[in-house]
DNA sequence: CGCCAGGACGCCC
DNA sequence: GGGCGTCATGGC
């Protein structure tokens, strides 16, 4: 990754970023396309810090309103720009159906999103659908003035004033996930250290909590990027294309892997319908 | 109208 | 430990 300051803005070159592939994957739901006569723009929030973001062209963007600092302090993380992803691919790429899945979006890139967050989103998502996972995130964060609320706020709700949300049978589980956060019965920041069974073990404790949800807020939320989301979608790669396991090599860096894969075969199933 | 969605829970055997 | 119905809501 390079970068300049160019006035108000950065301006940054990483061919291996796509605004499209990274900001409307599944693993962010925040992140809303707005018109503009660049290729995308998208606006969106880490912490509540807001972004406004563009792609001029492939592997140049806009980080619009930001100064270095704030690029610096945020920015790079989020985008984990620290992280060669050249060289993982191509370690990926010796796999045959990873190699193919790489050349497909190889402009994803895993979020550093923010734990909590991710814990109350992937909660959310669970028997739902990406467009109406953003409706009731959406409307959780215009409850609270634009912001995502923290637990301390949330835990203050029960389910029934949840209602506006509309998330169904999630609501009580949301009132479970922000009353034991803001009261200590369980921490993210040591979850986030634990060894990551334990960390697995730690996180199902929270009612609505099962693996799958657990494995998204590591990998999303905490980096954790052995962890393994297993949903409808890889469970059928996994059927189709490793019926013998997934490839050890990639075992480090599994969850980027899932990423590439995730995008890959929906899309073939796309095309077949 | 019925089917499905980045699942988890409770209950059954 | 695995199998199955149920859970709200809305897009399609």
């Amino acid at each position: 990754m390079d970068y300049r300051v160019q006035g108000n803005d950065i301006i940054v070159y990483e061919p291996d970023l796509d605004l499209d592939e990274t900001l409307d994957c599944g693993q962010a739901f925040r992140w809303k396309k707005i018109p503009s006569d660049y290729i995308c723009t998208y606006e969106g929030a880490f912490l509540n810090e807001r972004l406004t973001v563009s792609q001029t062209d492939k592997g140049s963007f806009i980080f619009h309103n930001t100064d270095e600092n704030d690029f610096i302090s945020k920015w790079i993380n989020y985008f984990d720009f620290e992280t060669d992803y050249s060289e993982l691919k191509r370690r990926f790429s010796e796999d045959e159906t990873l190699s193919k899945a790489c050349s497909f979006a190889g402009g994803i890139r895993l979020l550093k999103q923010d734990s909590w967050e991710c814990l109350i989103s992937f909660i959310i998502s669970q028997n739902n659908n990406i467009p109406r996972i953003k409706g009731i995130i959406d409307r959780l964060c215009e409850h609270y003035h634009d912001k995502f609320p923290d637990c301390e706020k949330l835990s203050a709700e029960t389910p029934e004033s949840l209602s506006y949300l509309r998330s169904g049978f999630r609501a009580k589980y949301i009132a479970d996930a922000a009353q034991k956060t803001a009261d200590g019965t369980i921490s993210l920041a040591s979850i986030a250290k634990m060894p990551v069974d334990e960390a697995r073990a730690a996180l199902k404790q929270i009612k609505g909590v099962g693996p799958k949800v657990a494995e998204c807020v590591l990998l999303f939320g905490m980096y954790r990027t052995e962890a393994f989301p297993i949903d409808v979608w890889i469970k059928r790669v996994l059927a189709e294309y490793y019926p013998d396991g997934f490839p050890k090599f990639a075992e480090k860096h599994a969850g980027i892997a899932q990423q590439y894969l995730f995008h890959y075969i929906r899309s073939i199933s796309k095309n077949n319908e």
